[in-house]
DNA sequence: TCAAACTTGTTATTATTGTAACATAGACTC
DNA sequence: GAGTCTATGTTACAATAATAACAAGTTTGA
């Protein structure tokens, strides 16, 4: 099973599926079809059955799919059976807010340490998460072997802390800063931005007003 | 010029291209290249140039692009001469920071209304944005003519209360649930999905943890 | 048990997106 | 002002992604 060949589109589609999995799971149902998964998460059900035969025939024939052993499946693929510690840096409007934010709804994501420069803030603990000041982030991080890093910091100072998290070997950046920043090739960086999505929204409205169809997150 | 026949890529690059010259125009630069363009928002200066082409030729040869003019451009493109108003639903930890987010940054967009259901907030103004009982959503919706709406109310109500918000013609959902909501194909949902986009860090980080393929984005 | 009804997994096809290459218009030098 | 250099706009190509179609197992019901 070459699971090294995941097309990217289909990756992205992953955690959604799993959700919606749980969800039935715990809904108590027992198998589902394509079909019926297609309507839930908004994605044609070939490029469903296509994304699931990456990984092998996980279904039967005439049947659908196994809610249980598909969910038990997903679970170990997207590493939802281990807990993974992540650093938030920079506890500003929007840090604090995904400090409180239900990253552990699916219970295999910690942040275990955030990071700022607020006097008032640092040493504190913050939505049950210590707050340390961004002197003894390279430290902390290091110390606690964290490698993903939620970064909410200002645009004017990304890159810079960016090159501290490189530094320390963070291998994981969620981006939420407008700035595109730049790291080596061994850094993923997952770029969320909120403006950038408005934006689109707006010139997506004004432009094709009426019809047009809606896919894609 | 075939402005209705743009790209979905290329409309979703359109606001970090006109953010970046407004970086530029701030800092009193007057020309830039696509090779220059390309390193700052990380996208091949092939595609930038590509990008550009649908709206026309917009550069110089051996010369590059006016930052004035071409600014000037996006600006009318992206409609950020003109204010949009949008309103939030649901003021919980992400919404109340979302209230406080600089999308204004770019000056075309205000948040004018703020939904909830929670009588502590209701009939109070936080952030500068007077909030509203869910209750009085559809009418204030009507009277301001809003089109737009940031939701970050609970998943298990986002599917009810997008039901609303098409009912009074909102053409626009900047999607924060985990759900993904069903609408008419007139109204357009923009997904943002901030836990799918850390599992998907986490997946790539664990398959291709050391320093295999490389890149994906 | 058999046939009709399902639904997968896969193959073939089409659409979309990205990248490379380069001829050419224009800028710049001396 | 002639020649060199630069960086665009575009064409050709390659890679990725989505959709359609269907043969082949399975289930289900009579």
């Amino acid at each position: 099973m070459a699971t090294s060949k995941i097309p990217h589109a289909t990756a992205k589609r992953l955690p959604i599926y799993y959700r919606y999995l749980h969800f039935l799971s715990d809904a108590g149902k027992q198998r589902v079809s394509s079909t019926e998964l297609a309507d839930a998460v908004k994605v044609d059900s070939a490029t469903i059955r296509r994304d699931f035969s990456y990984f092998g025939a996980l279904g039967k024939r005439g049947y659908g799919y196994d809610v249980e052993s598909l969910l038990a499946f997903f679970k170990k693929t997207l590493n939802q059976d281990k807990l993974t510690n992540v650093a938030l840096v920079g506890v500003g409007n929007l840090g604090h807010a995904l400090l409180n934010y239900n990253f552990h709804q699916s219970n295999n994501v910690r942040i275990s340490a955030a990071f700022d420069i607020k006097e008032d803030i640092t040493g504190t603990i913050q939505s049950g998460v210590p707050v340390y000041h961004m002197n003894d982030m390279k430290e902390q991080l290091s110390v606690q072997q964290i490698e993903i890093v939620i970064l909410t910091v200002p645009a004017k100072v990304a890159q810079e802390v960016t090159n501290e998290l490189v530094e320390v070997g963070v291998k994981g950046i969620l981006n939420f800063t407008p700035l595109r920043i730049t790291v080596p090739d061994t850094v993923r960086v997952q770029n969320v931005d909120l403006t950038n999505e408005l934006q689109t929204l707006i010139y997506f409205l004004d432009k094709f007003g009426k019809q047009d169809e809606n896919k894609l997150g």
